[in-house]
DNA sequence: CTGACTGCAAACGTTTTGCACGGTA
DNA sequence: TACCGTGCAAAACGTTTGCAGTCAG
């Protein structure tokens, strides 16, 4: 990956402190909700406001920079966009992982099969115990 | 299905008119969200209060007899409990259609085959066109 | 240099709470 | 009858907005 301030650039965002610490975070943490991304921001920008935080993410889903992941008995947490895949959540230890799936076309042809949806895309969770708390 | 004064019961819920009230819409309409579900019994129940249907949805997730369904770039809906299921969701017209797929182990077994996750539920949707839209 | 970003405070919308009254079991 | 549910109003919470000062390009 290019540096974060380029990356930030060619999505048409102009690369601030804030910004490229917001980067900086969800690349190396994975997934964040509001409240864990400002208090980890808040230790290197003692005078952020909650404000910027959200204005950010804001414009940055936006501009497809940032994705939106809503999960079950949680609050949404955001990742940088990458390429399509779905999410493993470990009951236990809450930590969510990232797993490419090759083949969904196996449950869409079952869709297609069964009704006249035209599938554009899918969301898939899987929760249950990551390898350390199974 | 048996009658919803008795389904709520089996619940451990009294069987109060707004709550048949609840049920009975959940079970007509399928997917409703706060706002829908108050303006539609308000018709009914005149003096309704708004917080009143969020301590019955609150409750009622606690027991199981109705879940959360969490979808991309909208609000929260609410269905009754049902067999495991997913959701195709209309881009355009904003419907939202149940699915029951026999055939999740195959994408299962992709994601045994990659981790050491033990999978215990998936959580699925599918974004595209429905029949009357696409 | 200009338009966009930041931080602050106020505003806003949504959800929860406390309380007095009424209804279910 | 006792307890739980309802409606109302107020409070709490999360998120957005407006504005003045600052910074990236």
């Amino acid at each position: 990956m290019k540096n974060f301030e380029d990356r930030l650039r060619e999505y048409q965002l102009k690369a601030t402190p804030q910004r490229i610490a917001i980067t900086k975070l969800l690349d190396e943490k994975g997934h964040l909700n509001i409240d864990t991304l400002y208090n980890l921001l808040k230790e290197d920008f003692t005078s952020l406001s909650l404000a910027t935080i959200y204005k950010n993410i804001n414009i940055m889903m936006e501009k497809s920079f940032v994705k939106e992941v809503k999960l079950p008995n949680r609050k949404s947490v955001y990742e940088l966009q990458k390429e399509h895949h779905s999410h493993l959540v470990c009951k236990k230890c809450n930590k969510i992982e990232d797993i490419y799936i090759q083949n969904i076309e196996c449950f869409y042809d079952e869709v297609n099969q069964k009704t006249d949806f035209a599938i554009e895309s899918s969301d898939i969770t899987v929760i249950g115990l990551c390898k350390q708390c199974r």
